[in-house]
RNA sequence: GGGGCCGUAGCUCAAUUGGUUAGAGUACCGGACUGUCGAUCCGGUGGUUGCGGGUUCGAGUCCCGUCGGCCUCGCCA
């Protein structure tokens, strides 16, 4: 070992003690020919070096060449500070290494920035030198902690008999889901792998290989466009249970939440966790992944839409949409009317709303609006009441067909959530959203599509529904909801081929088409398939959720830009036109 | 594919209505300084205002295009 301790190590009871430090170079403050100080930082902290006329004159010379960023050995000798001179923000404070040799093991050139930068600098430049960006005390946390989430994981499973089984990572492409990432077979001139979206069907395999507990920290790649919370290439927590039902599942994740939330954030959370249906979450909150820190619920408002003469609310309620609102209460003068039509076009632009209808409560309660005008007073009388509508808040009003009153309410009441402050961002709040319909309508193809994937068993009491009204199916699906986020999402999987065949006949997937693509697991469920499912958690996100990050970048050592490419390694790039030879593969543009 | 914000010294930012020599802090270079810790003080180097075009007597500023970063809608079972 080149060092003896870190520099987050040494007290006042290491006083005296001759010790050899390593590390770069924070900062210097150069006495001249007196004293020259140095924080010398690695992992583990920061220790103050001192270099004077003591340390003798070869010391002092390597000392002044000193610059931002060296990479350094240090010995020399722990002395307290002088009185007044102690530093209470460092840990090691109170003490500091007297120089009697120094090394420079490394120089540095002249940083693009400097990791103790009281400014941060732009996230490009921070992706182009991320080995500099990663020395930062916020990116090292963030690392640390989400080492420890998914040690806290790996525990917990091991701890219930889990196996960590490897799936492979050259898969066969599915066209359902997400776009794919191709790889390109060599030994197979046009033909390609896929990499994987998730491990689902290897997992359902295992369970039908008798593997009753899977567990693995899954890489998942999906080719669509990144968002702050979206990366191309993301990890997940993946498991899978036999011999299971919902609540084995959920009691399962359960237990890890509250294991990680104790040991990470000293958080104490009730279990078992809250549940939502996917229809009261809808209902209540315009989104399948509510954030429940908050209140600010929907009211409908759509019956007393239909008695106004107003023709926006009455002509929406009387086609068949919904007239939905929200109360910010007391937010009357946060927002002027620039601020109402700042958020006008918020839902306008984003959620394709036609508008945003809007009401002060003033002081002696009455509803002052530019389309107040159009309201019988009695109406004005039900939409106050109806809202529980005080003296200074600001009510707000969606009319349009149900998936815009959703989206746009959601949107508007996350960001006045924020905002107006609402909730304190230190708390966490977690929940699940469980009972999601099977399919969903594609207005494009007009079939039915799988919500969550075409493996999802439905309840038990909706199996008649599945030849009946797969409307109103509702599946074994169940997420898992952290502030508003989604961060893991698992199903009971179909385990007979029979529900299975009816699920695919309702998607449209016919026999042939079933057995070309996943005809390898239509087989195994012939073949002795225990009732399994399991769940997967987001890693990521729940790195980013703990530590109260605003970007999964900052929970991913290496990530993607929004534009997917990696500014560090400048990937994606071009190859050689062998490697193209190769594969047979030719360029058309 | 659509909408929005941004791009000026190595870095973070400023620059009046379009106005003459593009500034500050910091980093860097040189010097001074024996208790600093965002050290201080003195001096200095450093600019294709992302790139290309246009309007204008004159463009960092206005217009068009383009590249890049971020947010977002669509998309992401």
């Amino acid at each position: 070992m080149l060092r003896s301790h870190t520099c987050g190590e040494l007290r006042a009871e290491n006083v005296g003690q001759q010790v050899t430090l390593c590390g770069w170079v924070d900062t210097y403050r150069d006495h001249g020919e007196g004293l020259l100080f140095i924080d010398l930082r690695d992992r583990y902290g920061y220790t103050q070096v001192v270099a004077s006329p003591e340390s003798g004159e070869q010391a002092q010379q390597l000392a002044r060449q000193v610059r931002s960023e060296f990479v350094l050995s240090v010995t020399g000798t722990v002395a307290p500070r002088p009185e007044g001179t102690v530093n209470p923000k460092l840990a090691t404070g109170e003490i500091e290494v007297r120089i009697s040799e120094l090394q420079i093991l490394n120089e540095c050139d002249n940083p693009p920035f400097q990791p103790g930068a009281v400014e941060l600098p732009g996230e490009d430049l921070r992706l182009k030198y991320r080995f500099i960006d990663l020395r930062r005390e916020e990116m090292q946390q963030a690392l640390l902690l989400r080492s420890a989430i998914v040690k806290g994981m790996r525990d917990h499973f091991e701890e219930h008999q889990f196996i960590d089984v490897e799936t492979p990572v050259l898969g066969r492409s599915t066209p359902e889901g997400a776009r794919d990432y191709l790889v390109p077979s060599r030994v197979h001139p046009g033909k390609f792998f896929a990499l994987p979206q998730s491990p689902q069907l290897y997992k359902q395999i295992l369970m039908i290989a008798g593997y009753d507990r899977y567990v693995q920290v899954a890489r998942c790649f999906r080719d669509e466009d990144l968002r702050a919370d979206r990366q191309p290439e993301f990890t997940q927590l993946d498991m899978e249970m036999a011999f299971v039902e919902m609540d084995d599942v959920m009691g399962m994740i359960d237990l890890l939440v509250a294991r990680l939330a104790k040991d990470l954030l000293g958080l104490d959370v009730r279990l078992p966790l809250p549940r939502m249906t996917y229809d009261e979450a809808m209902e209540r909150f315009g989104h399948d992944a509510p954030d429940l820190r908050f209140g600010m619920e929907l009211i409908d408002l759509t019956d007393l839409a239909a008695k106004t003469e107003f023709r926006v609310f009455r002509g929406v309620a009387d086609g068949g949409g919904r007239v939905r609102g929200i109360n910010a209460k007391g937010a009357r003068d946060n927002y002027s009317r620039k601020g109402i039509d700042e958020l006008t076009t918020y839902v306008q632009q984003d959620f394709g709303a036609k508008g945003l209808a809007w009401f002060k409560v003033e002081d002696d309660g009455t509803l002052a609006s530019p389309i107040a005008k159009n309201f019988e007073d009695e109406l004005l009388a039900a939409i106050r009441d109806r809202m529980q509508a005080e003296p200074g808040d600001l009510l707000l009003f969606i009319a349009d067909d149900w998936s815009v009153t959703c989206k746009a309410l959601n949107g508007l009441r996350n960001r006045l959530g924020a905002e107006l402050k609402l909730y304190d961002p230190k708390t966490m709040n977690f929940s699940w959203v469980i009972e999601f319909p099977m399919f969903e309508f594609d207005e494009e193809t007009g079939g039915w599509t799988a919500m969550h994937h075409p493996f999802t068993a439905p309840r038990k009491q909706d199996l008649e529904l599945l030849e009946t009204d797969p409307a109103r199916c509702r599946a074994q699906a169940y997420d898992l909801v952290i502030n508003g986020s989604e961060a893991g999402g698992g199903t009971i999987r179909i385990h007979d081929p029979q529900t299975q065949q009816k699920v695919f006949d309702i998607l449209g997937i016919d026999e042939a088409t079933a057995a070309e693509r996943f005809g390898f697991l239509m087989d195994a469920l012939k073949f002795g398939a225990p009732p399994h499912g399991g769940i997967a958690l987001g890693i990521d996100r729940f790195v980013m959720l703990f530590g109260g990050l605003a970007s999964l970048r900052d929970c991913i050592a290496f990530p993607k830009t929004q534009r997917a490419t990696d500014l560090m390694t400048r990937a994606p790039d071009e190859v050689e036109s062998k490697q193209l030879k190769e594969l047979s593969i030719k360029i058309s543009r």
